[in-house]
DNA sequence: GAGATTACTTACAATCTTGTAAGTAGCACG
DNA sequence: CGTGCTACTTACAAGATTGTAAGTAATCTC
């Protein structure tokens, strides 16, 4: 028989402990959502046992209720910076906006997330999020560009960004699916979607 | 003490059995999502006990994939229904139709289980979808109405429907939250932008 | 180096959940 | 009426999962 070693015990600080149990729990809420999330699994994932877990959140739902708020954080630490990151593309700015918004959100696996709280009531948006202040001054930069005879009301200017919001978690959901079964192929189909959306939602014609 | 008297066993005919408890599933489903069944549960919900809906489905998963078939093709069914119908409305048809399709998906609840469903992994668009023909009837509708000066591409046309179809599971999603952070309040909210994206959509303005 | 702190482990309890076995009772059909 | 079928029940097994208790060992402080 071999000699029985075993490994020495791992002793992380309680905050790289913390972070890196996190960091594996937000890979399964991606990949299961809320109701996937098995501490033994986790445990196993990060290379602990599972009442260290516990011993650092407490419960399930203490671990749970972490991710969840750090994923929100995040997400809106991401969000506010691409968003405020100065443009250096020549595209118009409302169109660069809207690129950025779909990088954050579908191919950083935020929507993702968000889709899985919202379907789960495990979160709400909350009412007092920027979205208001970003429509307000889309639309007064709007009524800035359109000069002479503005005819364009808040309300449109609101709804193309709730546009642009809805389509985002669409496509995290769904997009490849929709467009092939739609008949749209090509390996850039989802980047010439993006394309096509922006530019339609930014067109000055429509008022 | 008062007598025990054992309500008597109530026996359904298989079929009713199988629907009564395919419904009970269902609504599961829509609120918790797959991951969300649990037998006991629904025996409780529809008054049987577990080993009842093991007799009848074999397994769990036979459960789950029974109700996700009924639900699949009640959406087909559904679909094919509304948007087959003669219309009796004065509206454009395309915007008739965009809006019979929110009502089924959103208000019916099918886009919530689809939802699911797509995040959970329990299910693909399948490829063979009517979709890539519906956007062909819609384009060749389209250059016919042009006429003289045909410069809309079939990408287009399946552009919009895409963004149409990727709209209406954000809109099941996070529609009503989406509009209150944008500012956008008001009972019929929801009705008014699914007008404007009709509007918005259809306008034959854009190429 | 000694002691305190605490990250972490092992062992176990309690509950939940799916599934099986065997028997019971409602109903159809002769 | 009685016999067969099967929808359904009770009782139980087996495993998963969260949580607790108690002890161990890594690291920090003095």
């Amino acid at each position: 028989m071999t000699t029985k070693k075993k490994t020495p015990r791992v002793r992380r600080s309680a905050d790289d402990a913390r972070r890196e149990i996190l960091d594996a729990t937000e890979t399964k809420l991606r990949e299961l959502g809320p109701n996937g999330i098995r501490l033994q699994q986790i445990a196993e994932d990060v290379g602990v046992s599972h009442p260290a877990i516990l011993h650092h959140f407490g419960s399930r739902e203490g671990l749970i209720q972490a991710v969840v708020r750090r994923a929100i954080e995040r997400l809106e630490a991401d969000l506010i910076a691409v968003l405020s990151e100065q443009s250096p593309s020549d595209k118009p700015l409302g169109v660069e906006l809207i690129d950025r918004a779909f990088d954050v959100l579908v191919k950083g696996g935020h929507a993702r997330v968000l889709a899985w709280l919202l379907l789960s009531g495990q979160w709400n948006i909350p009412a007092e999020s920027r979205m208001r202040n970003i429509a307000e001054a889309a639309y007064a930069r709007r009524l800035e560009l359109e000069g002479d005879a503005p005819h364009a009301t808040f309300e449109d200017t609101a709804f193309r960004m709730v546009l642009v919001a809805l389509t985002i978690f669409g496509e995290a959901l769904a997009g490849d699916a929709m467009r092939e079964s739609a008949g749209i192929t090509g390996k850039d189909a989802a980047e010439r979607f993006r394309a096509w959306l922006a530019e339609l939602v930014m067109d000055p014609r429509d008022r």
